[in-house]
DNA sequence: ACAAATCATTACATTTTTATGACAAAAGTA
DNA sequence: TACTTTTGTCATAAAAATGTAATGATTTGT
């Protein structure tokens, strides 16, 4: 589906090259000349991208930034930022704004495309709601409920409890499955693009995971693979000792 | 078939990125700057569906659906309506009115269209007249009773006193039961679109129609799904293993 | 075998989320 | 009007979930 982006920037010449270079690419774009011209685009339309000139007549640029980031509406919003040289102020104040990358001008018009690509392939997964049915789980987005196919009885099943954390990482290990994860990729897809967690709680949770798994006897689904990350996998990796 | 939409938006950015996405996503588009201009578009063309800002400048949006509520030729084509959040008289006129849906400022694109297929599809089974029987209640919304049948003697019904809003909520999970709500989803069904109510308040009606659930032997119906909001089912979520 | 790197596991403090009772405003009734 | 019912919000208690650090186990490379 069609993605837009709002172009924040002062310069005409400019902020029609770039919206030009957009719809090329196939997105819909909102122009705005100000921070303030902006905000009230955005009190409208929910952009999915906002590419934002750094250095904007009125120096709201960071102001406006940080009230995108502090509304729950629109904190999700991956900003990018266009700077004239980075300088190491603005590096900071945008950091702390949180941008999720700079373009330094001048920029080709394939190198923001590029990165664009790249920021809205952060974005967190839209899940579907459909079931998944996998290795002898059962996990129904709608409901909320992840069940076990009895192996014995087919007609019983029995409900497994996770927590939201722990229902979503098997949501997602499930959706994506048999492929490996960094912890990196699961905190951006599972936790959320802008938070600051340590790698090492993804541990934490798939343990989590996994021992309520093995509680209802589904002990080999969530495997680690070492020096990169974990997996959910139906076939067995274990006993392929030669 | 091409669906014909008209978009009465008087924001001209606006009115063209809606036009653009509505288009892309394979609509016949109509575009009016206010409700003169719609009423004169409607003369000659039959959209399927109006998409109409409340916020016109000559402030004749409510007159506009009025209006094409009564006319026989145009009195069953969907509105949705595009309000800002504020505004909360709009909600009973629109209502009046007989708006299809509401969208609130600021919205996606991406909610926009399919928000519109959704009211295209008649996608939302309105709450019918049906009596529901569901984890031994019987709930009959013509004569506004529930009644909760007896273990015992099958013969023997006990009526329950609900609130009217316990009653709506009620009804609501129970017509979508199995199901998880969240408290956004809840108010905008339950009590309808864009109500000012805290989302917390969803849990004390909840806790309030658990207690009288409760006062007749029902116990686990009403099930909290932590991190997400509430659920009617009749499966019990507790002899679960994990 | 040894050291380094990586992962597993446990415990715990903190934060987040939900439950619950009380209260006052609002709406409805007599 | 006086009285009852309903309803939204708040304060606080209770429960659950979450992130981190510490420690132990396992693998890997030399």
């Amino acid at each position: 589906m069609a993605v837009t982006i709002l172009v924040v920037e002062d310069e005409p010449a400019i902020q029609e090259l770039i919206a030009l270079n957009l719809k090329r690419a196939g997105h819909m774009v909102l122009c705005a000349d100000s921070a303030q011209q902006a905000k009230s685009l955005i009190n409208n339309v929910l952009p999915d991208l906002v590419l934002l000139d750094w250095m904007l007549p009125d120096l709201t640029g960071i102001e406006f930034a940080r009230k995108l980031r502090q509304e729950e509406r629109t904190k999700s919003i991956p900003i990018i930022m266009l700077t004239a040289r980075i300088q190491e102020n603005d590096k900071i104040a945008g950091l702390e704004a949180g941008a999720d990358d700079y373009i330094t001008k001048p920029f080709s018009p394939r190198e923001l495309i590029a990165r664009i690509k790249a920021v809205l392939r952060r974005r967190l997964p839209e899940m579907s709601d459909e079931i998944i049915e996998l290795g002898g789980l059962r996990l129904d987005p709608t409901t909320h409920r992840v069940h076990v196919n009895n192996d014995v009885d087919p007609l019983k099943t029995a409900e497994v409890n996770l927590g939201p954390t722990e229902f979503r990482l098997l949501h997602y290990l499930m959706a994506y499955k048999e492929r490996v994860h960094t912890r990196g990729q699961l905190l951006d897809r599972v936790w959320g693009d802008h938070v600051f967690i340590e790698d090492r709680t993804v541990d934490v949770h798939i343990r989590r995971l996994r021992k309520i798994l093995e509680s209802v006897g589904k002990e080999n689904l969530v495997q680690t693979v070492r020096g990169t990350g974990y997996r959910f996998s139906v076939e067995c990796s274990e006993e392929s000792i030669g």
